[in-house]
DNA sequence: CTTGACCCTATAGTAGCTTCAGGGTGTGAA
DNA sequence: TTCACACCCTGAAGCTACTATAGGGTCAAG
């Protein structure tokens, strides 16, 4: 199998599979007489597993870790457990930024219900006035929670 | 104002200021004989505008923009809305795809609830199984979805 | 006249790819 | 056979928004 087929299969680029191979996440395939990369099942296996990590939003050094207790299972799984409660917490933090984020996206969005000139524009105004440091609408919310 | 001062007023690193000034978003300050920047209020007024934007998640280039209507205010503001629509946009979508993400952690947490050794993790099995095409329980919610 | 806090520039590093330049390979058609 | 075209290769640079590092200059106090 060409690196081209494999992409495919896996869904991915093949610029990202010969990044993975650079970084030594993918084992290295034999090649061709003419230099061309050949794989065979296994490779589609482990880069299946690094891409399923990665939607996971594992990152490349946590993948291989993962990697490693893959290849030596009689280690210890307290670390793949803590690992994966690292990631959770830090996943739930940014979901409650991005929330409270939004919610200033919406409050800014509201000072301008209608188009007219920049002069006017509230939105403008408003971080305009933020900047010199008047208390702004938008980050009202922080200091009230 | 020496640039130190400037950080600690504004609340930012020094190495951001000089980075933003040599990224055009802040004017260029005087400078003393011996190369030292010398800034003024209007400066603090014009890094306040950008911090602000940056802690709503605005990307500089975006910024950039921002900057352009606050100095030719009679531009249409039209433009500022649709930006900020764009943005709520995103942020709404990354906020969903990260809950989803959260709650597809914890079903793979729970997987492996007491430690034992990596041959027998429910996580890394469940990991390695959606690797081999199995359909994995952490991405299950989306196509129940 | 030395110490220490501050300032300067230019360059490289971060994560996870993506893009580009410049070239080789393999297959089918004219 | 020669051409086009799709694919493959490497190495280096680009992306975002900074942060860090190296190697140096300035200035006021003691």
């Amino acid at each position: 199998m060409l690196i081209g087929e494999l992409a495919k299969m896996a869904g991915c680029e093949v610029e990202t599979i010969r990044y993975y191979e650079k970084e030594k996440l993918l084992t290295a395939p034999d090649r061709s007489p003419a230099g061309y990369r050949h794989y065979r099942s296994e490779h589609l296996g482990e880069l299946n597993f690094i891409l399923h990590c990665r939607s996971l939003g594992i990152s490349l050094a946590e993948i291989r870790q993962l990697a490693d207790f893959r290849a030596d299972p009689t280690l210890a799984c307290e670390e793949i457990n803590q690992l994966i409660d690292r990631h959770i917490k830090s996943v739930h933090q940014q979901v409650e930024s991005l929330r409270l984020l939004e919610q200033q996206l919406q409050v800014l969005r509201q000072r301008c219900p209608q188009a007219s000139d920049a002069a006017h524009c509230g939105i403008l105004q408003t971080l305009v006035q933020a900047a010199e440091g008047e208390g702004c609408a938008c980050h009202d919310s922080e200091r009230s929670s």
